[in-house]
DNA sequence: TTAATTACAGACTTCACATATCCATGATAG
DNA sequence: CTATCATGGATATGTGAAGTCTGTAATTAA
């Protein structure tokens, strides 16, 4: 039970994304080289992005991915779930089943760690990241 | 990222046993019955939840799986964790990495389920099954 | 129009781990 | 002594993560 490295990967990548200008697209090539990950496997996690509409991308040359909407609103929770997918933790005894007590806590439990990834905001980090820079 | 079955049949079987009484061993064949697994796996499971101290086992006739100590603290936590180790969900960059604002957030976002899971035990559920079981 | 650049899609490989199964061994009650 | 029961190790087997490779499509620059 981990979370992949590609979340690790997709949440270093939109926390550069917002540290970086935001407004001009910036290739895989140039993205994938700050967390020694190869271009084509980076491409594949952020196209998830882009289909959750996190970001958009832009072919040809200049192009590559770009924020995209309100990106300040954008938390934690909205990459693991473009990236790991919005299912459930904990598979219990048949596929729906609300009248298990156990499946019910281990809801809820996730649900605690769910809302605590909702109310936290990458530009927030962003944010703290530049702060810390300037300042010792 | 998911939960393994055998956390699943753990807490079950713990519940289980919690049920039913305390005292005396249950056999392992006896325990799998309930939950369509093979007695030889469970019993690999159950031979983890002996080791972290949370039941004990008996050899021979009549012997089996029996609750231990102060089996009434025991929380969903202690059972994952025996199963599932204790590992962090999140690995980040490098393998020590306090810096990293990316990875803080996600300790404190698991120590969020985590304290759910601790605060949440067993026999309470049991309780709440024996009881809805007696009243309609 | 051509060439260079860039993202995208699919097939594929590799590896680690979950999920078992099987059998030998050891402990214990009757 | 024998039947019963847990334990340990070896061994499949399936699944998903992680990553590579290659062709295709889109876009810009020349």
């Amino acid at each position: 039970m981990k979370y992949s490295k590609a979340t690790n990967y997709a949440l270093h990548t939109m926390m550069h994304m917002m540290a970086a200008s935001p407004d001009k697209p910036i290739g895989v090539q140039s993205l994938s080289e700050a967390q020694r990950v190869s271009p084509t496997y980076l491409s594949k996690i952020l196209t998830k992005l882009v289909k959750a509409g996190l970001i958009e991308s832009a072919s040809g040359a200049n192009g590559g991915y770009r924020l995209k909407g309100r990106y300040e609103d954008i938390s934690f929770l909205d990459i693991i779930h473009a990236v790991e997918g919005t299912a459930s933790l904990f598979d219990c005894c048949g596929s729906v089943n609300s009248e298990c007590l156990i499946h019910q806590e281990m809801l809820s439990a996730e649900a605690a760690m769910e809302e605590k990834l909702r109310n936290t905001r990458i530009i927030d980090l962003a944010k703290r990241l530049e702060h810390s820079h300037r300042h010792g």
